[in-house]
DNA sequence: GTTAGAAACAATCCT
DNA sequence: TGTTTCTAAC
């Protein structure tokens, strides 16, 4: 038992108990990951279970391939037989086998939510449902939470008879579903109902995969909703070695079905349950988890613990109210920049959460003007892009001819003068004669309405059928390479030649390395797999520990993620809380944004700092807000600042008054052709003294992240050089020398 | 059929 | 404020 020495005695407790059902009440930051994989080690080299009998399930890619990797680490041999993976990925893989039985073809589409937006549109057109009044997202919102909770359309139409919004949700849901099957396609709550409706209605399926996984893990299991939640228990339902690892205080995910009840209520549904509390942090310092411990207090319906750690005391919580959202911003990275310059951390040490995507905007111009390197996660998906998904829908429909939406996306990309007109009669006559889309595209000569547009019709569909028959010996990448090439999407970019279609092309190239680095990984590569891959990575997916950079994101992003530096920005009273949750009568609303508060408090390692602005733009008004009321509930007595003098001195500058000054002490000195700058940089620390350059416009440069480039401009500003640089691989940007650290080549 | 410019509308949070 | 959709002119 000696690699199980280093756990403490509840984490061993909960290694050890294999058998029967098992419930972990993990606390932040209390060891989980750990438990877990020690607990496969364990089955496997002591209790000598096959690997091929573990499952371990997670929320997000990024999860899982962490567990993947410190399993291999503990494990040695053998490891790879455990079956680790997201609940998505896991449905994917044995519907691919198996969804035939349920009248999908086993080459389905998996539809994002643009998809289902597009699909909806054409849902709403079908049965004449007026879009202005009754919107898309509305039905959409409902129809997930129907599918979240298991309820299929004829279920939702018994249950909504005599209520007149309700019956007409009924048939929007059942066309819906209809076409959705039509296209041969999937939405993501299916993926988990249908998995769940194959295991009922076949029961050998059913049989196979329960003999298959006789030990199951769960991960984050407060964030499962009633369909997840359904598939655990048909999986385990036979050797019931079910353990489940969560915290109720980190249940998050309501808007999108968790169903807090599943860990609430473990006890009573699996009565002979064990359970096992974590309760000893390891990562945060006492004043913060005495903080977290303090906000969290004020929910009503949890399970009580309390949380300690042995890591001492540690610096107080900075908290700070600044007058504009830009001070607020510039606050954060002037502190950062303190953090790092003054040797307590490198940029990756960094975080700043917040809780909405659109607050990433201002933080994200103020680091580039600072010049400092960052990453924000989440916001617009990569594939989520107009290029990426256009090519993507070629490959969709070289692989899966029924899926209407995604031919009906490219027909006329790149333009080939095919309009509305040519395509609402090719639909009409598809519709008319029970055909997809592209099936009545093929029969393009019968159609009788269609006489000029047939000869723009045609090489298209030739270009598809070419490009299905060489799937047999092309790769992934090479396909995609072709549709480029036979398109001529990247031509038509080059001839652009702007910002913007330069940054598609680079989009287009970082698509096709996917393609590409897929095409090596995979043990059988196929483009279905590599579709379904592409659908399921979410952004923060990418997120690579060990690099040197600013994170950026949302509370709900940053779940399972810890950080020595962590700044909660934004709390304020109508953002955080939102107006949402303290306009909502269900108390339940608010008490969850508290969680996701606690959240992000038990984030951070050694520092915390919290801060809020009295006024900021949202959409384009001014709002005037109070501070959070979850900044009132935590203890007066650990807020301050518990900082060292020196770091509390480079603050001061920041201060809005001093920075006013300093910037009207500064301008008139230097030109006004440069105002923008003058007014907003943060400056360099006070003694950067202006250095001479060793490089001078036309000079070849190199640049530690961008690579090469050649400079086209320097202008003076002030105490630092402006310095424009053309890069071979990045483009044009703007940087002030003092950080650029440019070298001449 | 295509395009640009104006009007309308909109943000929680995510796999 | 930023994005999507609509409208009118080419």
């Amino acid at each position: 038992m000696s690699k199980y020495g280093s756990l403490n005695s509840m984490q061993q407790e909960a290694v050890a108990y294999t058998e029967g059902p098992l419930l972990i009440l993990a606390g932040a930051g209390s060891g989980k990951t750990r438990v877990l994989t020690y607990r496969t080690a364990y089955l496997i080299e002591e209790k000598g279970v096959n690997p091929y009998h573990i499952m371990a399930i997670t929320f997000t890619n990024k999860a899982a391939g962490e567990m993947r990797e410190r399993i291999d680490k503990l494990v040695g041999f053998g490891s790879e037989g455990v079956w680790v993976s997201t609940f998505h990925s896991t449905c994917v893989r044995i519907l691919r086998r198996y969804i035939e039985r349920l009248g999908y073809d086993n080459s389905f589409t998996i539809y994002d939510a643009d998809d289902q937006k597009a699909l909806m549109k054409e849902v709403c057109r079908r049965l004449q449902i007026d879009t202005k009044i009754y919107k898309e997202k509305n039905f959409l919102g409902v129809i997930s939470s129907a599918k979240d909770g298991l309820v299929s359309p004829e279920q939702f139409a018994r249950q909504a008879r005599g209520d007149f919004v309700r019956e007409r949700q009924a048939a929007v849901y059942r066309e819906y579903q209809a076409m959705l099957q039509k296209n041969n396609a999937l939405d993501f709550d299916d993926l988990i109902g249908k998995t769940v409706e194959l295991f009922e209605q076949v029961p050998e399926v059913l049989a196979n995969y329960q003999e298959r996984f006789r030990y199951v893990m769960v991960d984050e299991y407060q964030d499962t909703n009633t369909a997840q939640f359904r598939l655990i228990e048909l999986l385990a339902g036979k050797y019931q070695n079910l353990c489940v690892v969560g915290d109720d205080d980190q249940s998050i995910y309501k808007f999108r079905g968790a169903n807090i009840q599943n860990i609430l209520s473990f006890e009573e549904i699996y009565p002979n349950a064990k359970v096992v509390r974590l309760e000893q942090n390891y990562r945060s310092t006492q004043n913060i988890l005495d903080a977290a411990n303090g906000v969290i207090a004020h929910n009503i319906a949890r399970k009580d613990k309390a949380l300690w750690t042995d890591n001492g005391q540690g610096s107080r919580i900075d908290f700070r109210q600044l007058d504009t959202a830009y001070e607020e911003a510039d606050y954060i990275i002037r502190d950062i920049q303190g953090k790092v310059q003054g040797g307590k951390g490198s940029y990756g040490d960094c975080a700043i959460l917040y809780r909405t995507n659109a607050q990433s905007r201002l933080f994200e111009e103020r680091l580039v003007v600072a010049n400092m390197p960052y990453r924000i996660v989440g916001g617009v998906n990569f594939y989520a892009r107009k290029e990426v998904k256009d090519l993507l829908a070629y490959l969709k429909t070289i692989d899966n001819g029924s899926d209407d939406l995604s031919v009906r996306r490219i027909i006329n990309i790149p333009k080939r003068g095919i309009g509305a007109t040519t395509i609402g009669r090719v639909q009409a006559y598809a519709e008319e004669q029970g055909l997809s889309f592209y099936d009545a595209l093929q029969q393009v000569d019968d159609i009788q309405a269609i006489r000029k547009a047939g000869g723009k019709i045609r090489p298209f569909v030739n270009f598809i059928q070419v490009m299905r028959s060489k799937l047999e010996y092309l790769s992934v990448s090479q396909v995609l390479q072709e549709v480029i090439d036979g398109t001529g999407y990247v031509k038509e970019l080059e001839a652009e030649n702007t910002e913007e279609s330069r940054a598609r092309i680079e989009n287009i190239d970082e698509l096709l390395s996917k393609a590409f680095a897929y095409d090596e990984a995979a043990e059988t590569p196929t483009l279905s797999g590599f579709l379904e891959e592409v659908a399921l990575v979410a952004d923060i997916d990418s997120l690579q520990e060990g690099s040197d950079y600013v994170v950026l994101m949302t509370f709900h992003s940053a779940k399972g993620l810890e950080f020595p530096h962590v700044y909660m920005a934004g709390l304020e009273d109508g953002l955080f809380p939102s107006y949402m949750t303290i306009l909502s009568d269900d108390l339940a609303d608010l008490e969850e944004e508290r969680r996701l508060c606690y959240v992000g408090i038990t984030r951070a390692m050694s520092d915390l700092s919290i801060t809020c602005a009295r006024q900021r733009m949202i959409r384009g008004e001014m709002q005037y807000n109070t501070v959070s009321r979850f900044v009132q509930e935590i203890p007066r007595h650990l807020l301050g600042r518990g900082k060292t003098a020196a770091l509390e001195k480079s603050q001061k500058e920041v201060q809005p008054q001093s920075f006013r000054e300093a910037v009207s002490k500064v301008k008139p000195i230097f030109s006004t052709r440069n105002t923008y700058q003058s007014r907003n940089v943060s400056f360099p620390s006070a003694n950067t003294s202006k250095a001479t350059l060793e490089y001078q416009v036309g000079d070849r440069v190199a640049h530690m992240k961008f690579g090469e480039g050649t400079v086209s401009q320097i202008v003076e500003g002030g105490r630092d050089y402006e310095v424009t640089v053309d890069f071979d691989k990045v483009g044009t940007k703007k940087m002030f020398a003092t950080f650029a650290k440019l070298k001449k080549v």
